[in-house]
DNA sequence: GACGTATTGGACAGACCGGTCTACCGTCTC
DNA sequence: GAGACGGTAGACCGGTCTGTCCAATACGTC
């Protein structure tokens, strides 16, 4: 019988020291549900691709669906993260705000990129479950930012310009991950994004003064 | 045993008439896949909701996918009609461009409003099936729409504008399912749609004249 | 070497999946 | 009445799903 080191060869990445069960059930996760699919990809698929035995996935997990919710966790961790690093870049919230919008165009070049993970996985999603509470964390957070960000502009609706970046940042995923030939995407958003900051703007369509008084005449 | 008749006390609405097995299929469908996924729902689950036999299911149509199928073409068909109808209603290519959101604002607040589709069920479809392929009908005629609305408006860049439109429809649709608590969306999308509008239509922020001559200067 | 723990491969259970098939029935038209 | 036809009920098939369990094994620590 051939030793049990032998399974690895599935693993991408040989590394020195072999990952923990549960970290190489996560990567696996994340490659296998984020490219095809929560549902479709099935449990067999995820230990075969890992490594790992299906008892291990039970002890560290519990469930299948404890498994998807990791899994965005940690998709979470990375997404919030890349997004905060690229808004600490700029001083100016204008700035920032397209920074984000740049920052998600350059997911869009990945090969294997497949639009937002959450969306993807929440759409036949039990009710109530931890998918759809992972989901609706994730959103908090976009819809946290884009206010906060809005804030920062010192536009007259705030709030209303939030969510209208908001709305585009939304739009724009889903697009990218739609209509896969149109490279497009990433500069459309940007003007449009453009266009949503100068009328939300109306006093400084440049960047060069900041927002006066915002009571009108 | 119960006479054959009997079996017809789960469809919704006892007509005069029955309707054929195929327009049953197609209602059952239309309900159970848009409300809780293609993947979710079962065959079984479908010819118990339509009261229709196996045997006919796959008589009419021949597989699941084709079912599927079948019910995105109703949809399209809906969508479209809809859509096509609300653009009919105005004469200025600026309110039927705004006609088209008030459409799909009316949209969100229906009860079983469950996002789009095509987009549902294109998110673990298999590739290059016929799922796929309908959906990529779908969103070219709404690509043309817009399109063709931005190209009447006038503008400078209609390509563009077009593009811009579509993709506040698509992150509306998106955020009017995810973030259900949110009531306002359908104003935000129509805000956005006016700026986005304004931008791209420089001589005209109104709508009282014709947009005179779009070359700058 | 001994022991405890983590992990392994894999059999197994119970449910459900899409799809096929047979036998029967009601209705309509010759 | 005969026959065609569409529909019905449901058994049945092979396969896959999540999840459980077990015996064997590798490994770190004493």
């Amino acid at each position: 019988m051939v030793a049990a080191s032998g399974s690895a060869a599935t693993a991408s990445a040989q590394t020195r020291k072999r990952a923990s069960a549960r970290d190489r059930l996560l990567a696996a996760a994340n490659e296998l549900f984020y490219a095809e699919g929560v549902q479709t990809v099935g449990i067999d698929r995820i230990i075969e691709h890992a490594g790992v035995a299906k008892g291990s996935l039970y002890n560290v997990f519990g469930s299948k669906e404890a498994l998807v919710a990791a899994y965005l966790a940690s998709r979470h961790d990375g997404t919030t993260g890349r997004l905060t690093k690229a808004i600490e870049r700029f001083e100016d919230p204008r700035q920032k705000i397209l920074a984000v919008f740049d920052a998600q165009a350059l997911l869009f070049e990945q090969p294997d990129f497949n639009g937002c993970a959450f969306i993807a996985a929440s759409t036949e999603a039990r009710p109530g479950g931890l998918v759809e509470a992972a989901a609706d964390r994730f959103r908090a957070w976009i819809r946290a930012m884009f206010a906060d960000l809005a804030e920062q502009t010192g536009a007259p609706d705030p709030a209303s310009l939030g969510r209208q970046l908001h709305l585009l940042y939304d739009g724009a995923g889903l697009a990218a991950r739609m209509d896969r030939s149109d490279p497009g995407i990433a500069q459309t958003t940007r003007d449009a994004a453009q266009a949503l900051l100068d009328a939300a703007l109306p006093r400084s369509p440049g960047l060069r003064e900041p927002p006066r008084r915002v009571v009108k005449s």
